[in-house]
DNA sequence: TACCCTCATTTTGTATACATCATACAACAA
DNA sequence: TTGTTGTATGATGTATACAAAATGAGGGTA
């Protein structure tokens, strides 16, 4: 007899998580929060022993990431954490803009008027956050904005892509609203997609959305 | 004292592959083929034992092709092929539009004279492999298109991505073609493509592109 | 017949041991 | 010196051993 397929909504559902993909998490943290540094070395023999795993499960936590792309494996020569080239960073900007292009296209077709609302909630916080110049919960607001409308898209794959584009510039764009102006700039045009997903107009919306990650290059693109 | 950067160009480098990739390469392959069908077991033991390698460089190998989405690994219950539901195609092919379409407008921008033409070769010589009907290899020379185009577009990510997605999709699209008329089109649609791209107009490539895969849709969504 | 149990068997997950390779450094030669 | 070769050390790659979990085949009970 085979179990029930699990459910991952089921809040039920115990879920479980495999040694490799609990090291896999970790070292994500560790490169997004920044104690892994772009370009450093991971020492396995040192991380194992620190995360308390044997090699095994924490080498194919490596193969992951470095599929991934957020580390680089040479043979015979250890893993290291991935270095971007300002080139890179923005290529990536520039594909992320092409599928975010999509996806407010995508939303404004196909979203409930309850998940556009949600969207518009969450813009009204982070405008708050703004407000009280409160840097890390706007930051993170920012990463789930822009989470969800890709997720409302309901296009799984463009989810998948946005969500690993996001995750390797995490550290870099933490640094693009550094700058007042560059903070300010970056919420008029959040302004902007906010009045698009009101009207439900797509072609507004996706404009917005390739315009706002044409800025953030220009943001970033003296800091990578 | 370390070692020179590996020129991967210098014919005299010995490159090195390691187990794990070796077992990764062939078990795409094996996918891609047919020899391990969407929706099956994967059967480590016998896959081993078939194989040659032990455990260690096939299960991260395995990690490696549940990070690229052509196999799925639930805990405990071991990796099966991926199987892709019709939305999950449609989900990639719009995608892959989208990528391909902002391949276009970059090619056409940046691209050499020397690049182009080689592009519009490759686009000859599938129309010659058309004229006689010769499937397989029109549809390897269809891949290489689209590969080759993603690449000229000068953005790594994209050429990474449509990698990805045509990879994933290999299969079902080599059914596409399988009826005459669909196939027609799509050499219509080429041939629409080259003229684009021989008067260098990167918005009409680009509209070529995303009108391409959108009829690819049409062509195989009733065989997935 | 349908529904649990129980337990042997198989399969998967993890740890460890062994093999191979890169690197650093010392000894030597030019 | 300067460059080259040999060698030791440590890190990486792979195989195997052991542990834990899932699967499946009876066998009993309602």
């Amino acid at each position: 007899m085979e179990h029930q397929a699990l459910d991952p909504d089921d809040p039920l559902a115990i879920v479980k998580e495999t040694l490799h993909d609990q090291v896999a998490n970790r070292i994500r943290d560790l490169i997004i929060e920044g104690h892994l540094e772009p370009g450093s070395r991971i020492d396995e023999t040192r991380l194992i022993e620190r995360l308390g795993v044997s090699r095994t499960p924490f080498r194919e936590a490596l193969r992951t990431l470095a599929a991934e792309g957020l580390i680089v494996i040479r043979p015979s020569r250890g893993a290291t954490v991935r270095k971007l080239s300002p080139e890179e960073v923005h290529s990536m900007l520039e594909v992320l803009g092409s599928l975010e292009t999509l996806a407010g296209r995508l939303v404004c077709e196909r979203a409930s008027d309850a998940e556009i609302a949600s969207l518009l909630r969450l813009h009204d916080r982070m405008i708050a956050l703004y407000g009280k110049r409160d840097r890390l919960p706007y930051y993170k607001l920012n990463q789930e904005f822009h989470t969800r409308l890709s997720a409302l898209s309901g296009n799984p794959t463009l989810r998948e892509f946005q969500s690993n584009i996001q995750g390797r510039l995490k550290r870099i764009r933490f640094i693009g609203n550094a700058r007042e102006e560059a903070w300010a700039g970056a919420v008029a045009e959040h302004e902007e997609m906010a009045e698009a997903l009101r009207v439900r107009d797509g072609d507004r919306l996706g404009a917005a959305m390739a315009t706002h990650l044409r800025s953030t290059w220009d943001r970033v693109k003296d800091s990578v």
